[in-house]
DNA sequence: CATTTGTATAATTATTTACTTATATAATAT
DNA sequence: ATATTATATAAGTAAATAATTATACAAATG
């Protein structure tokens, strides 16, 4: 894959809504998978499907915690990746007991 | 439309091989649209149409030139397209008699 | 005015996308 | 071991995407 095959990939990975705000969610810090059903408004597989392709993309990181998965943002991005994040608004999430 | 979705749109219009080799020729200066058919190796249709995503996104401008349709980067982007644009190698077109 | 030339639109098609519901997997608790 | 709970995968579907070919439009030329 060349570079803008590459980026183009990427790019495909932060242009929709719903991975836009799962971003948006990750911006304070770490988040359980579970979390961000409410805030999508989708169903878990949905929100799971989501997860993958940000994570395939190398945009956000996983990390097992028992029975759940917590995501959050990979602290290296390409420079045009970090000013996407930048420029989203944080959303505020109600964090579950896990 | 609120900012996500608009944010989604705009790197929707980005995201994709075709359209960022779009822009990497766009780097230099104004384009005819004639020349990107060589550039991409597809039907002038299909440059049309990708052109116009583009258009219609705000990235670039068109400007009427007889016959002709010039192209060029909208001056003003958002950061987050400005990063892109950044990122891409210019490609060298070569200039038709237009 | 008719022809040529550059571009746009229409119609069609194959592929991809983003959900859904149903089911499987994996870790914890009983 | 069985049940529970969180997440992932599978299968199916509707909509969007990106190309194609055919045709229309618009400006310049003879």
């Amino acid at each position: 894959m060349n570079n803008i095959e590459l980026m183009a990939k990427q790019l495909k990975a932060v242009s929709d809504p719903n991975r836009l705000k799962l971003l948006a969610c990750l911006k304070k810090g770490e988040v359980c998978a579970c979390d961000f059903v409410d805030v999508l408004n989708i169903s878990q597989p949905a929100v799971s499907q989501q997860l993958k392709k940000l994570k395939e993309a190398g945009i956000i990181v996983e990390r097992p915690v028992g029975t759940w998965k917590h995501y959050r943002l990979n602290e290296m991005q390409p420079p045009y990746i970090q000013a996407i994040i930048n420029q989203l608004e944080e959303i505020s999430i109600i964090k579950c007991d896990c």
